[in-house]
DNA sequence: AGAATAGTGTCTGTTAGACACTATTAG
DNA sequence: CTAATAGTGTCTAACAGACACTATTCT
């Protein structure tokens, strides 16, 4: 398009990026929060971790922090930095692989950014957050600058008063974490590596706080190609109170459900009037 | 929980702030980007700025900028950031309300953030990107520090280099786009304020690039209670070859369809077959 | 008149949910 | 043995897509 000129717009944006001074703006920082969810004893939890310095100290907080770069000036990009703030709280470092694969496990996915003025009482701060879904975790350790970092259920979590919109944000992310369940087959990301259907099932009633029919789910889940494969083996025992031993299936990769699974806060009623406006 | 200790907390965390500097950490900027998208001449198009000074002089790129304050030094929020960059791009300034609603019946909801290190050559920048749906939008007018302003085909968008990483947000308000309009009853938002179904049809078949079958969408619509209201109304013609007058609608607010309107690239088989892992 | 469009009705194969039923194993 | 669980099969009502059909209006 524009390659008779090129060379002198090349120069230009080298000298333009010469004369560059970053800090000509006012000051507004990033920070990357992860809103990290697992199955503990049967309940759904978040990890939530309690400030130990201002603002907000000793409050509870999702974990998280400033968006700054390492000891040679480079950034990370977010969903890396979201992975660390996230290791650094559960003690699982992905270096000591091998040890412990299910910080490997996790899967991370971008929520939203938040922004309202005043979220923060230092200066303006833009909040990238993140939500994880993991397999069982162990208890975390609190880390620099926390007091106490815990596992704790949903229902508990949100009726705390959390540090900055971190309220807001736990909201969004459990409506997402719930909604994904419906059409894609993350809920694998919650079991060990290996799984039976029962299992999946619980983890869909865990996470939506409904019970569902044993043999619809398992025709759906079989109605979605690539959601589970089939190892051919079989559990040990069989289920808690008897019953056969389970086949074993492990996560078939990230599959679209076709239908998806809906709980019942989505079906909705479909009566198929228009209401008539009065003129 | 804290509260025997509230009123040291509360003159730590005031003197805290009085002393904190946010110079004093590395510079990071953040800009806001909108996919603003709308229905021209049968064609989705793309909102486009030309950029008149470095980097990427000369380069087309969605309209955007710094997040920046006001001369009262207050940060807007993210979502009025995006609106003010469309409104400014447009020429259509919300504040001159009643001669143009168009403006005002915008869609706009947050894409994401990026954040690679490098996608800006001048310091580490996150986007949060926006998508809008917009009604047929007058020709847009070109801006301070921009050579040009265009609505473009989506395609013909799409297979320019645009500057920083905007072909990659480009892409997925694309897909954002398509998906929303499966499940809400967002295709409205294309559309005047009064329009028939048959209209409402044509959106779907633009913005997927595929047919439907007016009887079979006809039904969905209406199966939806809240997507359409009809007004009593008639369209003062018929169609362009002939045809009764068309009933017409207004919409009928935020509505999640269900069961959703899927396009063919959704409509995946679903053949019911573990493939058996050998062990 | 002819063609295109708006809107309704009908037919049919598919599917969802419910539930019966068998087999297997823990206690 | 009894109860609980894994997994399969069957029944039925509802629904999706296809398409026939009528009515209306433009050219």
């Amino acid at each position: 398009m524009n390659t008779a000129s090129s060379r002198t717009e090349a120069e230009r944006e080298r000298e333009f990026l010469a004369n560059y001074d970053p800090h000509q703006y006012a000051p507004v920082a990033v920070t990357v929060d992860v809103a990290a969810f697992t199955i503990r004893e049967g309940t759904l939890s978040v990890l939530l971790v309690q400030r130990a310095a201002p603002p907000y100290a000793n409050a509870w907080c999702l974990p998280g922090g400033f968006l700054s770069p390492d000891q040679s000036g480079r950034f990370p990009d977010l969903a890396s930095a979201a992975a660390m703030r996230l290791a650094k709280e559960t003690g699982l470092t992905s270096e000591v692989a091998g040890a412990d694969d299910r910080l490997a496990r996790v899967h991370l996915e971008q929520l939203a950014s938040y922004g309202t003025p005043r979220r923060d009482p230092r200066m303006h701060v833009i909040s990238v957050a993140y939500v994880a879904l993991a397999p069982d975790l162990p208890e975390p350790v609190a880390g620099e600058g926390t007091l106490a970092a815990r596992w704790l259920p949903v229902e508990e979590a949100a009726s705390l008063t959390l540090a900055f919109d971190h309220n807001q944000i736990l909201a969004d992310a459990l409506e997402r974490a719930r909604g994904k369940l419906e059409y894609t087959s993350l809920a694998t990301a919650f079991l060990p590596k290996e799984f039976t259907i029962s299992q999946l099932r619980k983890v869909y009633e865990i996470v939506w706080g409904e019970d569902l029919t044993p043999s619809v789910f398992r025709r759906k889940v079989h109605a979605t190609a690539g959601f589970v494969l089939a190892t051919g083996q079989h559990t040990a025992h069989g289920g808690a109170g008897g019953g056969p031993r389970a086949v074993l299936y492990r996560a078939g990769g990230q599959a679209l459900l076709h239908p998806a699974i809906e709980r019942e806060a989505t079906t909705v009623r479909r009566l198929g009037i228009d209401e008539a406006v009065s003129s």
